[in-house]
DNA sequence: ACTGAATTCAAACGGCTGTATGATTCATAC
DNA sequence: GTATGAATCATACAGCCGTTTGAATTCAGT
């Protein structure tokens, strides 16, 4: 063995070195992007062999998938959870448009929050909804369609008698709004004179649900603006 | 001479090279992105020899910097004409808030719109909010602290009371749903079940402008205001 | 027509890219 | 203990990258 020192710990094995290189590519793509980051950068951050990505993943392309899909599967799952929950509560009644778009938030941006190394992916994900590339429709079908199919009907819940098309809308408006928060270069510091915190998740969930619910309303509310 | 026939039509010569370089460059760039994008393909596609780029533009990133500023510069002095526009006709009364939003989206979704082979442009302005690297910052002070220096105060007249930390994290929350929607990929489409056309900027402006001035107003806890 | 500066050109530079190869080491089951 | 398949390793492969060079060309001023 010639990389020693590394079993005075616990004999952990098996998936290591996977995890490794997938949580140094969360931490070089979210930074540098997706094409300026190089394979042998990541390798030489998680310490492990250049030719181990071509082993366990097939391609760099393959690998920012799995980064991907890795982290973006349980916030999604987390949030069909919250979204059960708040339709548990309201019976047959409207949904609280609050509601839905904190069951939708707060998932991402407790990720965003937890230290554990996977606070790198918010930032990453909010890059990658600009990002060039048909990859991101590659991973739309399979992370992001099962929430959309649950929230389009939630939003019309919460806002009867609006159009899908306005809710369409807003929900475009409203993804850009969160990936801009969460890609969050130094704009947001920039643009509040320097009076706000980027990484005080805690004090972005209820602005972000208030600029949406808010902007949604409006939107919804009457069908023409003439400005 | 070894590439004739193009002394057929006019001796358009002068800095035909460095637009011609411009306009590819911005064509890829917010097609690909940056580092996606190499200067043999900006030449080859422009039809200009690969040592022009480093000879009228020194870098590549220099050469992305004067893409931007280009159009850029225009845009944002329209930004600043339309807001005097709104603030000579308020007086000393409020401001509109739909009018200052208005003065701040006409300009980059005319551009949008325009035929005229700039219309790549707010696409990829729209991605340069996300994407890394520190020469945002660098084009900051030069193109956007002069209209945030305006707007930022337009904004507190249009929404008397609000906090100016507050109305910027609107401004944040604004500038990415802005930036999402002229990144335009095809999650408009899908989001709105392919109802709404994302180069339509006729039917965004009225609901781009009503989403964002709801949310601020939601936000900074402003009352709904007839305009 | 000639000069000197501005521009364009083909060619090359070192360096980095993603990927592939084949030998070697490892964990494990017989 | 040894066979077996999985994992890791050093190394190499083309090929593209941004940039540079110096000669060839074009242009403007006289």
């Amino acid at each position: 063995m010639n990389q020693a020192f590394d079993t005075d710990e616990a004999p952990i094995r098996v998936t290591e070195t996977k995890d490794r290189i997938l949580d140094s590519a969360e931490k070089l793509f979210s930074e540098h992007g997706f094409a300026a980051t190089s394979l042998r950068q990541i390798t030489t951050e998680a310490a492990v062999n250049l030719a181990a990505v071509n082993y366990h993943f097939q391609s760099k392309e393959s690998l920012i998938l799995a980064v991907l899909l890795r982290k973006l599967e349980p916030i999604n799952q987390r949030r069909l959870e919250l979204l059960d929950e708040v339709e548990a509560e309201a019976g047959s009644d409207p949904l609280s448009l609050e509601a839905v778009l904190s069951a939708f938030l707060l998932p991402v941006l407790e990720a965003k929050a937890s230290r554990v190394q996977l606070c790198n992916f918010p930032r990453l994900m909010g890059r990658m909804y600009t990002e060039p590339g048909d990859w991101m429709l590659r991973i739309f079908p399979q992370a992001f369609a099962p929430v959309l199919a649950r929230f389009q009907p939630a939003f019309l819940r919460a806002m009867p008698g609006a159009e899908i098309e306005e809710i369409g809308w807003g929900m475009h408006f409203s993804i850009g709004a969160m990936a801009h928060y969460l890609a969050g270069g130094a704009l947001l510091k920039t643009v509040t004179l320097g009076l706000a915190d980027p990484s005080d998740t805690a004090a972005a969930l209820p602005r972000l649900v208030a600029y949406m619910a808010g902007g949604l309303r409006a939107m919804t509310g009457q069908k023409e603006v003439s400005q």
